[in-house]
DNA sequence: TTATTATTGTCACAAATTGAGACAATAAAT
DNA sequence: ATTTATTGTCTCAATTTGTGACAATAATAA
């Protein structure tokens, strides 16, 4: 991690959306010793697309490959330049700040979001951090820099896209129910979604591809699974 | 113009978008004695928000402030970075190589689009180029790096957002007729829409307000001006 | 075996939105 | 007074969406 390894003065973040118990989780980092709260981020190589540069900070802190990933903003401002913080992060891991000099800089952050399944992650923290682990959306830990606004953007962005692109998808495992369907639908918009209409809806797409029934041993009739990809 | 003063690395980018003659334009710089054609853009100074610094750039290009202006994509890869073409353009305007040498470096360039009211600029090059001139959106010179692209992503972010946040009303003067609204929305969409059609889903938005008629010496019934702000 | 229960898939109809054209009301020219 | 081109509005059809009804299950309880 030398400074002349990386571009400077840019950085990224990630939101990583999962689903499970019914709510929206985000993958939240806690730095050693400071109670500080961030998202999952980098910086680029030299010789790195920026989107490699985020897919290889996911793939250090998720296991995953082939995530689905979207840029949605970049965060120039400012107040968002706070060095004293990054110098307690630093000193409170025994990190050299004449060595890591260059991280006390003022960063422009460029913002994705990624949806993966839950299930399949199992979140790694990093040299700086305590711990890499899923927070509810609606009860995250307060965040450094501008983090928070960063979340928010995030879930409005996705809210915005949601219908556009089918998105929802990827926060399921391959083969899920309508119900399950609908159900990450209504955690990410926050609010209910009347269930015929829904089902109709997802039909009319023609891109759900049915499969078995789904025979969970409850006393009512069991539903079909659906998958994404042919 | 000095290193120092400006955060490395990271660069802007604005497409311009104006409206005349029926067409959608936007403004295109050339530089000195080179044949190169690119999108206005510039650097963002280290105690500067980079909003404010693509307003402060677009000011000096068309003398405007309060410009309509989105960010809509980070453009990132490696395959942009061309030193060679820089180079070439600061020879040209015979620079100091040494001295503008930060800028012969690798870029990430935060993209905009800025709506404007063609009638209201008087496009103005920088020490660098010839000229800033309106394009036919359809007839653009071939562009360096990947401005292509650029405006490509820019034209399709405009069209997703069009319906979702009237727009197209930037573009105009203040007092306009539904006909010349339509032209926009057409020249946009780059297609013919139903006149009655978009006529009531104008009104039915309910923020247009409606004022005299325009009479224009032609032998039909003169149309309704209307305007956008209360 | 036969109800009972909870949930699913689908249909039917109403309500709302959009597509497409008809038509009267102009301004100015003939 | 008639003609011409365009505008504002209306009507009806077509499509989409909202809302509830209802039969078809799987398992449980009687």
């Amino acid at each position: 991690m030398n400074q002349k390894d990386f571009l400077t003065n840019i950085a990224f973040d990630s939101v990583v959306f999962g689903f499970s118990g019914g709510s929206l989780k985000i993958l939240i980092m806690e730095y050693h010793n400071t109670g500080f709260f961030a998202l999952p981020g980098g910086f680029v190589q030299r010789n790195e697309n920026l989107n490699d540069a985020v897919r290889r900070g996911l793939k250090e802190r998720t296991g995953l490959d082939n995530i689905y990933l979207e840029q949605f903003y970049t965060f120039g401002d400012t107040a968002r330049y706070k060095p004293e913080i990054m110098q307690t992060i630093l000193e409170s891991s025994n990190y050299s700040l004449e060595k890591y000099e260059w991280l006390l800089d003022r960063f422009i952050s460029v913002a994705y979001y990624a949806l993966i399944n839950y299930k399949e992650v199992v979140p790694q923290p990093d040299a700086l951090s305590d711990s890499c682990e899923w927070y509810d959306i609606d009860a995250l830990p307060p965040l450094i820099f501008d983090h928070a606004d960063i979340v928010a953007k995030a879930l409005q962005t996705l809210r915005d896209n949601l219908d556009r692109k089918l998105v929802g998808i990827n926060l399921l495992p391959a083969r899920f129910t309508m119900n399950d369907l609908q159900k990450v639908y209504e955690a990410i918009l926050g609010e209910k979604i009347r269930r015929t209409t829904f089902q109709r809806k997802m039909l009319s797409l023609e891109i759900l591809k049915r499969h078995e029934k789904q025979y969970l041993g409850k006393a009512h009739k069991a539903p079909y699974l659906y998958s994404f990809e042919d």
